[in-house]
DNA sequence: AACTGGCAGGCCCGG
DNA sequence: CCTGCCAGTT
């Protein structure tokens, strides 16, 4: 195992233990004696059970830099795991900052995936792959599922691609390969119709033959039962030389418990072991950090059980739960003194996660000034609360209510759902407001951007035939369903990739007409850049410029006349700026693969907005908690699949959402929401009537009493449709949360009789808009402050659909838009 | 081979 | 409302 030789070499073992060890410890400065115990408890198994706010991070990051500054172990030899890149991240600057030198020589901290992949490279063929495999998000792993269940004629509409995808993530989670899945799983029978081996021969032969353990499993006259499925995508994903996301730890615990050689070389190398987020672990990255730490036991876990909401994707709260059972004497410190939140706020948090009975049950305190009550709110519709918290924003900048100003940086807007996400950037565009949003719609899996990856793919590894199939007719070449069948062809009679197949197509004059040169040219085009990618008077960013410009795709969208044409090339090319950080195309591949976010720099304060999923682990002084209703929270989906453990999941999604305040909590729900398109009248949600009374203040919503935000009344809108079957059900819940049985709302149910639910309300600004909007053309080139020049492309009430140059294309209320010959420069 | 319009189904959450 | 798929055209 030659690959251990270098690790001590590895990256640097640059910061100086000893050099640490000879300061007094400033690093332990500050804590409170449970979080010193979880930091000073360096030997054997340790449980660190923090709640919301405890200091965890701070806690982590300094039992690191004690690790290091006792000598006990060199930076290379700590293996620290965290769920999420950010997290990641932030531990690395906070252990950097303690250590007062930057922390680069961690090789080892870092998500689950990421130190999957790097351990994977180096021992790949243990797995059947080749060290440099692609691996496959989502969409890819979705490609690959629906050919092969094309192959074997397995309907499409009764077994979508997505659901298998999931199934088979459940099982990757739990650790089982094909031959460790038990048999109950997989009691139905999954194909459609019998097959005879003659059927299936021509169109599946590539699976069945070149798997390695499944060749005998599909042929013959028997249905396709859902494992041997699993067995042939694993075997097609070996041919792709390709992993997908669960591969990753899949592969690394089976390394692991069939070459004890290896396993025994990392568990004498890591000598101590961290993992964040301990709640969050599934049954496969239980396992392999249970096979590392086996020899040492110096592990060192932290979770918070109330706030596991990873259920849906395979985590375990079993896992913390049983780790004393698996750790004997393991020390067990537990974190409750709250930092960060106001007393009011955590009495929220703690009154509502109260419901939940499987809980370990840990109380949170703090000594923290009483500071406001949560703040709740409802609203007509979801377009007025997008309005009204667009508006509290605003003032909350300058100070309102009595409370001090904030920043746009101290504000984020959690939502369930991303797709609640529109409603705010719709407002927020239209009134300026300046937004970021965290995780949402994704940079890299815009369809251009995934385009010129594939091409960039296929340039680095000619044998990535996802990434051929993805652009050989991207931009149109003349090659449709016929041409690339016959590609496919020819590379599976030959056993060699699509390239090669293409190439091999070309010579034998097998593609027809004028796709013939456009093949032979793009062939020619690959194995050029692919040349390229050697030359040292290239940078990879020219050599990116080149591949896009000489394979035609720039071309594509430059004569592309679509109002998004323009930001799409706008995209290409921040894609290719964003190869600048990384050394070469390969690298920056194997980056966007698994760290997908795009968190940009722009300057300037921003509002943030993001799921209550992306928001764990982080905190902002005012916290605004939308689209509280039942069904879309707790959301139906969760409910009906999961049932009360659904419910209880949702409600630990509500307990992270209210502990990331620090100082404000402004929970809100709409009477009205669009689903689909249509108006649906929503129900509070359950959760609001779980909120304890003394802690919070109920907001009157704009429109009551003549719309003034003083008004002291108790009124809050609720849903204005009235249906008498929950008639009763609201009244009962008035009794309890006083919320309902009121004026004011009784006053919305009246306007609800004379306002019809499917006619969105005008305000006043509609119709000054509606004039201002007339003053505007199609066609008309216009300026805008915050998006610069554009065209407008569409009229649509009193917003102007306008492609804008650099920001792509927006709908913008007319007034904040001047006809560009205005603009005084 | 490429384009078109009609239509069904989906919108939970992530590495 | 959005996207992806299908059948029918050009």
């Amino acid at each position: 195992m030659s690959s251990f030789d270098d690790m001590d070499a590895f990256e640097g073992a640059s910061l100086s233990a000893r050099a640490m060890a000879a300061r007094p410890a400033p690093y332990l400065d500050g804590l409170n004696p449970a979080q010193r115990q979880a930091v000073e408890t360096l030997d054997g198994p340790v449980l660190m059970l923090a709640g919301a706010g405890t200091g965890k991070t701070r806690a982590l990051t300094a039992r690191i830099v004690h690790l290091l500054s006792t000598g006990r172990a060199r930076p290379n030899e700590i293996l620290a795991v965290t769920f999420t890149n950010k997290a990641a991240r932030e531990m690395k600057n906070r252990v950097g900052q303690m250590l007062g030198q930057p922390a680069e020589g961690m090789p080892w901290l870092g998500t689950f995936h990421a130190i999957c992949v790097k351990l994977l490279r180096r021992h790949a063929e243990l797995a059947g792959l080749k060290s440099n495999f692609t691996i496959l998000d989502t969409d890819d792993q979705k490609r690959t599922l629906k050919q092969l269940l094309q192959a074997y004629e397995i309907d499409e509409k009764r077994h979508p691609p997505r659901a298998i995808a999931s199934l088979f993530d459940r099982w990757k989670n739990n650790a089982w390969t094909p031959d460790r899945v038990p048999a109950k799983e997989d009691s139905e029978l999954w194909g459609e119709r019998l097959y005879s081996s003659q059927e299936i021969s021509s169109a599946t032969r590539s699976y069945e033959f070149r798997s390695r353990n499944w060749e005998s499993g599909a042929v013959g006259r028997r249905l396709v039962t859902a494992v041997e499925l699993y067995g042939m995508y694993q075997a097609r994903l070996k041919e792709l030389n390709a992993c997908d996301f669960g591969d990753l730890l899949l592969h690394m615990v089976t390394i692991f418990r069939n070459y004890p050689d290896v396993l025994e070389k990392y568990q004498r190398w890591f000598r101590y072991i961290l993992v964040d987020e301990y709640q969050d672990t599934n049954v496969a990255q239980y396992l392999w950090l249970r096979l590392l730490a086996q020899g040492h036991r110096n592990i060192c876990c932290v979770g918070d059980d109330d706030q596991s909401i990873y259920g849906w994707r395979g985590a375990e709260v079993g896992n913390i739960l049983r780790f004393e059972k698996d750790f004997e004497g393991a020390h067990v410190v537990r974190l409750e003194q709250n930092y960060r939140s106001t007393p009011h706020i955590l009495a929220a948090a703690s009154n509502v996660i109260r419901g939940n009975e499987s809980r370990l049950g840990k109380e949170l305190w703090t000594d923290a000034a009483e500071g406001e009550k949560v703040r709740l709110i409802g609203h007509w519709d979801g377009e007025e609360e997008a309005r009204w918290i667009g508006e509290e924003i605003e003032s909350m900048q300058n100070g309102t209510r009595g409370m001090r100003p904030f920043s746009l940086d101290d504000m984020a807007i959690l939502v369930r759902a991303s797709h609640q996400m529109r409603a705010f950037e719709d407002r927020f565009l239209t009134i300026g407001l300046p937004y970021r949003v965290i995780g949402g719609p994704r940079f890299y899996e815009r369809m251009e951007i995934r385009d010129a990856m594939a091409y960039f793919r296929l340039v680095v590894s000619p044998a990535d035939d996802l990434a051929f199939e993805r652009v050989v007719n991207t931009p149109k070449r003349g090659l449709g369903d016929k041409a690339q069948q016959t590609i496919q062809r020819i590379a599976r009679d030959n056993g060699v990739s699509l390239l090669d197949g293409a190439a091999l197509a070309v010579e034998q004059g097998a593609i027809k007409g004028k796709g013939a040169a456009a093949l032979r040219e793009l062939v020619a085009g690959l194995a050029r850049w692919g040349r390229m990618t050697g030359d040292k008077d290239l940078s990879h960013m020219e050599l990116a410029e080149i591949v896009l410009d000489e394979s035609g795709y720039t071309a594509m969208w430059q004569n592309d006349k679509t109002p998004e044409a323009p930001g799409r090339l706008e995209n290409l090319k921040e894609l290719v700026k964003a190869l600048e950080g990384f050394e070469n195309l390969q690298g920056f591949l194997e980056h966007v693969s698994l760290v997908m976010d795009n968190e940009s720099d722009e300057a300037g304060a921003k509002v943030s907005i993001m799921t209550l999923h992306a928001a764990k682990g982080l905190e902002f002084p005012v916290v605004f908690l939308p689209g509280w209703e039942d069904g879309l929270f707790p959301s139906q989906r969760s409910m009906d699949e999961s049932g009360v453990k659904g419910l209880e999941e949702e409600r630990r999604l509500a307990y992270v959402g209210i502990t990331r305040a620090e100082e404000v909590c402004t929970i809100s729900f709409a009477g009205n929401r669009r689903v689909f398109g249509q108006w649906q009248s929503q129900m509070p949600s359950r959760f609001v009537d779980e909120l304890p009374a003394d802690h919070v203040e109920v907001l009157t919503p704009p429109g009551l009493y003549g719309g003034g935000y003083g008004a002291s009344g108790m009124a809050a809108g609720a849903s204005p449709v009235m249906r008498t079957a929950a008639e009763s059900d609201l009244q009962d819940k008035a009794s309890r949360a006083d919320v309902y049985n009121s004026p004011g709302w009784r006053r919305l149910q009246e306007r609800s009789a004379q306002r019809p639910v499917s006619q969105p309300r005008e305000s006043r600004h509609q119709v000054i808009d509606l004039e201002a909007v007339s003053a505007f053309s199609v066609g008309e080139r216009v300026f805008h402050q915050k998006f610069g020049y554009g065209a407008v492309a569409g009229i649509e009430g009193d917003k102007l659909e306008i492609a804008f140059e650099k920001a792509g294309t927006k709908k913008v209320v007319a007034r904040f838009v001047t006809a560009a010959d205005d603009v005084p420069f």
